[in-house]
DNA sequence: TCGTCTCATTGATCCAGATCAATCGGCTCG
DNA sequence: CGAGCCGATTGATCTGGATCAATGAGACGA
C-alpha cells in the first residue's frame, strides 16, 4: 500500500465508502468513535478470507476490490450467494461464526471492525442500526432478483444479467457512450455464481460477442456498446424500471 | 371468524406469535403502542394480497395460514421468491411500493401496521429495529441457502428440500415419531418455488414416495417416518448441523 | 527462448428435466 | 346422478446445458 493511500484510509471524512456503506449516516462523532474501534486489512486476488463455520470476531466493509460468499456441498458443489463490491457489509452482527466461506477475487481493502464493540455501538447508535438494516433489506432484493435468475433465466440470460449488474456497479463510459468494464470473476467464479459450469459461461460469453452484444479486450475487459440491448439478452425490461 | 378467534386476535399477549413475530421483543408499553396502529385483515386461500409495484400502505406479520412472494418475467415466467409462515414479516419500511405479488396460497390471517406510525415507532422503539434486523438477516440467510437449491440442486433433492423447509417449519409427530404435515402448495406452486415444471415435481414427489421417504395421503399431506432419510435425499448433512 | 502453469475456448456426446399430450380422480353444480 | 372442472399423474419425445476431451493463449520463471 503506499503512503498516499494509507493516508486516505485512515481518515473515515476521506474515505471513498463514507457516504454508502454501514457508516454513511454517522455524525461526527460517531465516527469517532468508529475510528477507534476499526482496523484495516487487505488481501491478495484468491485469498480466502474466512472459511464456512470459521468463528468470526469481526465485520467489516469493503472499501476497495471484490469479494464473494460461496456455500459448499458435502459433495463439492458450490455455489456463489452474494457479490461484494465496496462499501458492502461482511458479517452477522450477532452471531459467532461465518456462515459462507469469504473469498477475495481481486486484491481487496476491508475496513474491519471489532465485533463485540461494534455490536455495542449497534445498540447505542440507531444510524449504525438504520443504515444496517437498510442495506440487509437491499441484499435481501439482490438476493431474491438473483434466484429469478437462477430459477427460470437461460444460460444466456443468466450471463447477461451477471454482466448487467457488475456494469451498473462499476461503470466506466468511453467517449461513444459505450460502457466499459472488468470482470472481477473468473469463467469459473462466474459458473459458481450463476449455477452453471464453466464450458457454458465461456460459450455463451462467445454467442454474445458473435451477436455483438458485447466485445471483448483480453477475458476480463468487456465493453457493451448499447446497454438497452444487454438488458434485453437478460429477459430483463429494456426501460429499466425499477421499484422504488 | 370464530368469536373466541377473534378475542384471542385483539390482545397481543395472547398472540400465537407473539414470541417470534418482529414485536417479540417488546415491552408492555410498546406492545400497547403497536395496538393502537394495528388491524386484522384475512384472505381466503388464492386471493392476491398486493400486486407488485403496488402502492403498499402497511407491514404486516403473518399470523395463521401461509403466503408466498412471487417475482414475474414480461414473458411469464414466473419464479417464487419467498414463502410467508406464521410470525413472518411483510413489507418493506422506507419503500413506497410491493416489489412482488403477495398471494395467500391457503386462508391467512395478517396482523396489519399502518407503515406511516409503524416506521415511527421503529425510530423510537430499538426493540423494534433489532427485531427486524434480526429477521432480516435470517431471511437472507434462508434466500441464500435457496440459491444453492435452485443452483446446484437436482429436482429430487429440490423437493427434499422443500418438504424439510415445511415439515421444520410446521411439524406435527405421530406415535412413532414419524413427522406429518400438510403442504401448504398446489403442485404448481411447488414448481415455482423450485425452479422446475409442475410435471417434474409430481414425477419426483412420486419417486420419493417409491422410495419410501415419504407417504402421501392425498395430495396435500405428507408422512416422512425418517427426517434424516428425507435430509439425505435433500444433500444435506444428516447430522442436521447447524450454523449458530 | 523455451517449458509449464493457469485460464479460456471449442468440439462431441449424453442426459435430466422441459415440453407436448393423454388420462385420472375428486369435487361442485345443475 | 352425471357433466364439467381443476389439480395431479403418467407417458413419449425433445433439447439445453452438463460432461468428457482436446486445444489455445497469455504470463512467468528458469
Amino acid at each position: 500500500m503506499t503512503v498516499a493511500t494509507k493516508s486516505l484510509l485512515s481518515n473515515c471524512a476521506d474515505c471513498p465508502i463514507r457516504h454508502r456503506a454501514v457508516c454513511a449516516r454517522c455524525e461526527a462523532d460517531e465516527l469517532a468513535q468508529l475510528e477507534e474501534i476499526k482496523y484495516y486489512r487487505s488481501f491478495e486476488a484468491g485469498q480466502t478470507i474466512v472459511w464456512s463455520n470459521d468463528r468470526m470476531d469481526f465485520v467489516a466493509s469493503v472499501v476497495s476490490g471484490v469479494a464473494t460468499l460461496t456455500q459448499t456441498m458435502e459433495d463439492g458443489r458450490t455455489q456463489m450467494v452474494g457479490l461484494l463490491l465496496p462499501s458492502d457489509f461482511v458479517g452477522r452482527p450477532g452471531r459467532k461464526g461465518a456462515a459462507y466461506d469469504i473469498v477475495a477475487t481481486t486484491d481487496l481493502i476491508m475496513c474491519c471492525f471489532r465485533k463485540k464493540p461494534f455490536e455495542k455501538m449497534m445498540i447505542e447508535t440507531p444510524h449504525i442500526s438504520h443504515r444496517l438494516l437498510e442495506m440487509t433489506l437491499d441484499e435481501l432484493d439482490a438476493a431474491r432478483e438473483w434466484m429469478l435468475v437462477l430459477g427460470r433465466k437461460t444460460a444466456r440470460e443468466k450471463i447477461a444479467s451477471l454482466l448487467n449488474i457488475v456494469a451498473r456497479r462499476q461503470p466506466t463510459f468511453s467517449p461513444h457512450g459505450a460502457v466499459v468494464f472488468d470482470l472481477p470473476l473468473t469463467r469459473e467464479a462466474m459458473a459458481d455464481y450463476l449455477g452453471l459450469t464453466l464450458e457454458t459461461v465461456s460459450r455463451q460469453m462467445s454467442a454474445l460477442r458473435k451477436a455483438g452484444v458485447i466485445s471483448l479486450q483480453g477475458n476480463r475487459h468487456v465493453t457493451v456498446p448499447d446497454m438497452a440491448r444487454l438488458m434485453e439478452a437478460a429477459g430483463d425490461d429494456s426501460d429499466g424500471g425499477h421499484l422504488i
